[in-house]
DNA sequence: GGGCCCGCAGGG
DNA sequence: CCCTGCGGGCCC
């Protein structure tokens, strides 16, 4: 693409993209929306006014359709401005190492440099992982620490709407330093969980000093579960395919609406926590999240709806993170003993579990979220596995006519979780927000809204979403344990959780392949973070491109695809110059620093780490909370705390916090500042695109040859024993079960009672050599 | 990556 | 009892 304009500003060492002269200080102009400095003389039309130098915008930002969120604070942009220009004389300053740069420049974030905005607190080191986040990792867009933070490949970091909307506006390049952003990211822009916590952290060191555990905890890793184990021996012969459910670790009735409180979790005493992670569905139920195994809606269509799960199952679906909308269940053809299919072929109705989302809507009955890495068109899905995202309400519900020309159930999710949601920075909740606007609700039939006051609603006095009205009285019971599960999964689960939460910290900082924290971090396009020696030795001796000779002659040199050590994006392209991601360096040089301060001061004073005090200030405090609370599971007392802590946070965030964070409300954002465009114009976006899916594939008539019929059978349980269930949670080996798992595998064609026609068949030619799978370890690097 | 199977759990 | 279902493993 030819510039059209020829404007360019100055590059990364301060020297104009254009004239190819390092202007002078007074020649350079600094965008006050993106921060970069221009050069005055080569700007076709520069600004007349000394006022309108303050104002100034560059070419880049001054679009037509130019509605970026714009800080208010231009002063301290033009701050920036020299905080860069001061920043770029260190990076150039070859005589020192890179450790010395970071310190250099956290010394100049904490001087002087940020005396003008306000009074932060005096406690100096405090004050460095503020400067480092309030200075470098603001959001060129807003001015902001960056909500839901999104990483380029040269290593600056955004909000993602911001990011979205420079994108949505036809830039293709950074918006601080003009390097080309890959089309992959410009439209799949994934949110960097890294940073997500180091803000966070540093948040909760500054308005949040004494209060308890900081919500930065809640993310517990996969690994931190202990495995289920298997009823069935059809089950275990083909891994968890088949498998029947593991044992569900709360005690919650399945009719269960709302949270998973502490008082529910005996083994852990803290509840299902918003962030959680799990493998699959099956481990999910588990903890009482979502408990249909396939189904994407838990409900009873005269009681509620308790749950959904996101996963990529409907094409019609939309999400915004905060908020999104879903489609109902039905309408498709399941014949052939199919359990999903893509294909819609009548519409649906409010029946069944659409009708118990009906339900939850009309009472305003909170409903648990989980999404899954399976659902790819949104920003907000996990990279894998499962995630519980909190609770959201249903807000209307209506019909409309869905991408496949069938009629669909729609239903409007607004979050209302009194944690913040994963991939947000905020360290608090939601707050009520206006519903945001919905183009489709114009053309929508069967509309409902909910009439009466919402049983589930925000508190104002106590800050804090809450049961306004008693929630639905259960119908079922709880799933209940014999005393030896008990025992067992308790064990499992302790001996799983024996991370210190130090470790885990660490973890969110680590580079994923030596499993360290990152010295010099890079973040890929697919937002993996990594070292960058780390990075670069994983493709030592691989070349960019193949040369391919054959019989003399020199064919044309093919692309080498290089896959990103954590997911299967290739990023040659990005290795080719990968960026140190210098804002995440330096916050983890001043974690990192934080860290070993405090560590060393405890190690005068007492090596019971459990035995933490609570009278420090410091961030790292709430490090050993955390880290009392994980490992000390067993003790009496232990963590009925942590729900209190979670709600003072809460409470003391709003009274202590600011104005801002009401204001920048995702949803605020859309439903007042013209953000819809951008939202609308990324919704057409792909919604268009799955039009053209769609005119291809919808006829892909599958046979409906005779009725399929399933006939029910009775499970056979196995007793499993302890042995078994243990076996699986690390390094033991597994050599018992393939003995076992081959011994069914020659059953198999046996065992078809289905009297499924087409299929008895295929049961037959089971590959021999394949019958024993055996679950690999999740966690080792792929 | 797509298609095909099919155990299992829950609703009605 | 029958039907449904935003899974998961395997084969190609």
């Amino acid at each position: 693409m030819a510039h059209v304009s020829q404007q360019l500003p100055c590059d990364g060492d301060g020297v104009c993209m254009r004239c190819k002269v390092t202007p002078m200080e007074e020649e350079k102009l600094t965008c006050k929306t993106c921060v970069t400095p221009w050069h005055a003389n080569c700007l076709s039309s520069p600004p007349e006014t000394l006022a309108s130098t303050l104002q100034w915008e560059c070419p880049d930002c001054d679009s037509p359709a130019g509605d970026l969120p714009v800080a208010s604070a231009t002063v301290s942009s033009a701050v920036d401005g020299d905080l860069i220009a001061a920043i770029r004389a260190i990076e150039s300053d070859s005589s020192l190492t890179e450790q010395q740069k970071a310190k250099k420049r956290q010394e100049l974030m904490s001087g002087k440099a940020h005396s003008s905005e306000g009074n932060c607190s005096n406690e100096k080191g405090m004050k460095d992982v503020l400067a480092v986040l309030g200075g470098s990792l603001n959001c060129s867009f807003c001015m902001q620490l960056p909500d839901r933070p999104v990483t380029t490949p040269c290593g600056h970091n955004f909000c993602l709407k911001c990011f979205q909307k420079w994108v949505g506006q036809g830039k293709h390049s950074c918006a601080k330093c003009r390097c080309t952003i890959p089309p992959k990211m410009a439209s799949q822009p994934r949110i960097n969980s890294a940073l997500v916590i180091a803000i966070r952290m540093a948040k909760m060191s500054k308005s949040n000093l004494s209060e308890g555990l900081p919500k930065v905890y809640q993310f517990v890793h996969n690994q931190d579960r202990p495995d289920k184990a298997f009823t069935t021996d059809r089950a275990q012969k083909s891994g968890k395919a088949n498998a029947a459910c593991g044992k569900i670790f709360v005690t919650i009735p399945p009719d269960h609406f709302g949270p998973i409180p502490a008082e529910n979790d005996p083994e852990r005493n803290q509840g299902v926590l918003v962030g959680e992670c799990w493998e699959d569905r099956l481990e999910c139920r588990q903890w009482g999240v979502h408990f249909p195994h396939v189904s994407g809606i838990a409900g009873q269509s005269d009681y509620g709806a308790q749950s959904v799960a996101l996963s990529g199952g409907y094409l019609d679906d939309e999400d915004h993170g905060e908020w999104f909308l879903y489609t109902g269940s039905g309408g498709r053809d399941l014949s052939g003993n199919k359990r999903t299919n893509k294909d819609q072929s009548s519409d649906q109705k409010f029946e069944k579990s659409n009708k118990a989302l009906l339900v939850s809507c009309k009472k305003g009955y909170p409903v648990r979220v989980v999404r899954s890495h399976k659902e790819k068109r949104s920003s907000y899905a996990p990279e894998k596995g499962v995630r519980y995202d909190g609770v959201y309400r249903i807000e209307k519900c209506w019909r409309k006519v869905g991408i496949q020309g069938f009629k669909v159930c729609r239903y409007l999710f607004v979050r209302c979780d009194n944690e913040p949601a994963p991939w947000t920075s905020d360290e608090h909740g939601d707050k009520p927000r206006p519903l945001p606007p919905i183009p489709e609700l114009k053309k929508a039939t069967d509309l409902s809204e909910r009439k009466e006051s919402p049983s589930w609603d925000f508190d104002e006095e106590a800050g804090c979403w809450k049961w306004k009205k008693p929630p639905p009285s259960s119908k079922k019971s709880v799933a209940t344990m014999d005393a030896e599960s008990q025992k067992s999964s308790k064990k499992a689960i302790r001996r799983a959780q024996t991370m210190s939460v130090k470790e885990k910290l660490l973890k969110e900082f680590s580079c994923l392949i030596c499993r360290k924290v990152m010295t010099l971090p890079v973040t890929t396009p697919c937002a993996h973070n990594f070292c960058k020696s780390c990075l670069e030795g994983a493709f030592a001796g691989k070349t960019f491109v193949r040369e391919r000779n054959r019989g003399g002659r020199t064919l044309r040199s093919q692309k080498n695809v290089m896959n990103c050590p954590s997911c299967p994006t290739d990023i040659s392209d990005f290795l080719q110059n990968p960026q140190v991601n210098r804002e995440l360096m330096d916050v983890i040089e001043s974690l990192k620093s934080k860290t070993e301060e405090k560590e060393s001061s405890e190690k005068e004073e007492d090596h019971d780490l459990s035995e933490s005090t609570e009278t420090s200030k410091e961030m790292l405090t709430s490090v050993d909370d955390g880290m009392k609370n994980e490992t000390s599971m067993d003790d009496g007392m232990k963590n009925e705390t942590s729900v209190d802590d979670g709600m003072k946070n809460e409470t003391s965030l709003d009274d202590g916090m600011k104005n801002k964070t009401s204001s920048d409300d995702g949803m605020l954002d859309d439903g007042m500042k013209n953000e819809t465009s951008l939202d609308d114009g990324m919704k057409n976006e792909t919604s268009m695109d799955d039009d053209m899916k769609n005119g291809t594939s919808i006829n892909d008539n599958t046979e409906t040859k005779g009725k399929p019929t399933r006939t029910s059978k009775r499970k056979k349980v196995v007793e499993k024993s302890d042995s078994q269930i243990t076996e699986r949670t690390n390094e033991v080996p597994v050599e018992k079960r393939r003995k076992k798992a081959a011994g069914d595998g020659q059953c198999v064609g046996v065992k078809t009672r289905n009297s499924r026609k087409a299929h008895g068949a295929s049961d037959g030619n089971v590959s021999p050599s394949s019958p024993l799978h055996v679950q690999s370890d999740e966690n080792l690097s792929q």
